[in-house]
DNA sequence: AAGAATGTTACATG
DNA sequence: ACATGTAACATTCT
């Protein structure tokens, strides 16, 4: 579930916890596919007596920075999320691994899907070699974009999702960015004019921003929704203009929010404000 | 009760 | 080499 806005709000509620300068003392791991590297057992023996310095976010990536050069890269997929615990756990079939800290606090890893990853490293740079750029940052700017979008013949909405062109965006924020943007997901990126770019470029940092705003979208009710560190649920929901709004009016011009699929993705647009 | 779900990747095919 | 399609991962939600 969780796209760039999601992400930097769990990172944002990590740092506010009171982590830096905690030791992981132990992780214990009740589902070892979750470990995607090392192997487990150097995972765990490496990870014991780390020091947590920094706490940071890269694409959809959270990551922990340790004093002894290492660094441990978690990547939440669709359902991942953690919870800190101080004595008592509420009880949970969910819960895939715990790193054990030095104030007697846990932080435990649920993931009812079992699709996240960690990934602990001494070569972070290594691992975030491959992601494109951040989409809020100074040097994402609107050349970089007209590069990127230029360069390649594909349906502008498979690169917007694809993270090694621009990390961070996901099926919500492409749909939303794209609406904003008044572009059909289907268009052959390298048709965009010099406009449409700067409208896309604008779009996308607007709908992110807005999304970290209301720290992130919680669609409904279920209980693998998205959730920040506690049970804190995102309130961007009622700013989305067009994700899961299918049959409903589009908010600039009344017409009926169409679903079709986009590079097997399901995409929500408004047919006439977004003319193939 | 079938189909879809906020993500990624390996593999196949054009 | 690049673009696109399919299946897989595993469980819940609509």
């Amino acid at each position: 579930m969780p796209e760039l806005p999601e992400v930097q709000t769990v990172v944002n509620d990590l740092k506010c916890a009171d982590l830096i300068g905690r030791v992981i003392l132990k992780a214990q791991v009740y589902w070892p596919k979750i470990i995607a590297t090392p192997p487990l057992q150097l995972f765990k023996r490496q990870i014991s007596g780390s020091t947590i310095e920094s706490i940071q976010r890269r694409a959809k990536l959270i990551l922990f920075y340790f004093e002894n050069g290492w660094g441990l890269a978690v990547h939440l997929r669709m359902t991942g999320r953690f919870q800190l615990e101080d004595g008592q756990h509420l009880p949970n079939r969910h819960v895939h691994a715990i790193l054990e800290l030095d104030d007697g606090r846990c932080l435990r890893y649920i993931d009812t899907r079992k699709f996240g990853r960690f990934y602990l490293t001494n070569d972070m740079n290594g691992l975030l070699a491959a992601y494109g750029p951040e989409p809020l940052d100074r040097s994402f700017t609107v050349a970089k974009l007209t590069q990127i979008v230029t360069q390649r013949h594909r349906q502008i909405k498979p690169l917007l999702l694809d993270q090694h062109c621009i990390a961070g965006l996901g099926n919500i924020y492409a749909d939303e960015a794209l609406w904003e943007a008044r572009i059909h997901p289907m268009r052959p990126s390298d048709t965009l004019s010099g406009q449409d770019i700067e409208k896309l470029y604008k779009a996308i940092r607007k709908v992110l921003r807005q999304g970290i705003k209301h720290a992130g979208t919680t669609l409904g009710n279920g209980q693998s929704n998205f959730y920040s560190l506690g049970r804190s649920r995102g309130r961007n929901e009622n700013s989305l203009q067009v994700f899961r709004r299918t049959a409903q009016p589009c908010k600039r011009c009344n017409t009926p929010i169409a679903r079709i699929m986009v590079g097997q993705r399901s995409s929500h647009i408004c047919e006439k404000c977004q003319p193939l």
